[in-house]
DNA sequence: GTAAAATGTTAATCTAGTTCAACATCATTT
DNA sequence: AAATGATGTTGAACTAGATTAACATTTTAC
């Protein structure tokens, strides 16, 4: 449960030598915080990218109405962060807060500059990582105009099982953009359908 | 209008040496396709990114009821791939089509591959050109969950004027998720309002 | 310059999903 | 074990936007 962990999971990326994994461990630090914490908070420049050990996160915007969306959750193994915040050092859309204790190593962004240097097939990694993200979000703008929300729910609960267990009802409601209300009557019609 | 034009565009991002514009020149072509063709069709593997010099193109899904939906139009000195198809040479879920005759910059997998071996700062290059791609793709997801239509649609017009004067308006009721009918009708609410 | 095709408009009817409100269940703290 | 807060359910009334269909306008091709 600890940097190891992470240059495992690195490993197998990118094949790194004794030297480069010293240069990490200098500049990645570990984090814990606890269900409900802020890893970003809407208007401040986000300061690090993170890598979930353990826990899990939603990143999620709240409107002119107060009304939460949420963006997207993320477990174990993910990297979290409000990218265009984080890219530009400006304030940030999105907020990043803790669903349950959340272990992280973080890089902040003048060390990940200084890691880019050092270390450049991080870069490599990096875009792998990023486009695996950016094919993902159009995928689901697609599934969002495509398809009605019993169907985009059933994807959602086939896809990622795994956070269907833990999430609250009410924020997956948010993540497939439909109220709690009509996710419970899709989920009883789904009962009553078998 | 040849490669100079996208040297020159990369310049803007990376400090290319004379050596390193060679090898890109020998790894890029320049091709030109007609209004209504096609660059990469849903189904087949897709095999270049591509710069566009001059045109535009509409990356579109289409679904099981054969209705077209449209993620993104593309135009000068913008990319346009099926970037799921094209990063795991498998088959694409997108279809990019030419609006307009269109001039490119194709640059093939293989070629590519080989490019980011022999220039890596391109990796940081398309590392920065994808996290911005992802950035504006978080907040459509948002934007579309958060605001009505006819707000969508007041933003798009201001943030792509260049795109909403060339584009048939069908086209962008599908990009905003609508139907031709209603955005007809929003535009019509929008010059009464005045 | 005319026909045909592509694009855009208007209005009536319909529906997926929202909102509100009241209640039910579960979890946590004391 | 009672109380409080968080989460989930149900139903009635409502609305943003879809669908259909008929017509209007603009563009393209011959």
């Amino acid at each position: 449960m600890d940097i190891s962990t992470f240059l495992t999971y690195l490993n197998n990326y990118i094949d790194l030598t004794d030297e480069e994994e010293a240069l990490l461990r200098a500049k990645v630090v570990r984090r814990t915080y606890l269900k409900n914490q802020y890893i970003v908070q809407q208007g401040d420049v986000c300061t690090s990218v993170n890598f979930i050990i353990s826990g899990c996160t939603k990143t999620f915007f709240m409107d002119a109405e107060g009304q939460e969306h949420i963006v997207m959750f993320s477990i174990e193994e993910w990297w979290t962060s409000d990218l265009g915040s984080f890219t530009s050092q400006t304030p940030s859309d999105f907020n990043v807060q803790c669903i349950e204790n959340t272990q992280l190593i973080q890089i902040t962004y003048q060390n990940l500059e200084t890691l880019y240097r050092q270390i450049p097939k991080l870069e490599r990694f990096f875009r792998k990582i990023v486009e695996r993200a950016f094919v993902a979000s159009q995928k689901r703008i697609i599934r969002n105009f495509s398809l009605d929300a019993k169907e985009r729910y059933k994807i959602f609960e086939h896809t990622y099982p795994r956070i269907n267990q833990r999430v609250p009802q009410y924020m997956i409601a948010s993540y497939l953009g439909i109220s709690k209300e009509f996710l419970s009557k899709i989920k009883s019609q789904l009962i009553n359908e078998q």
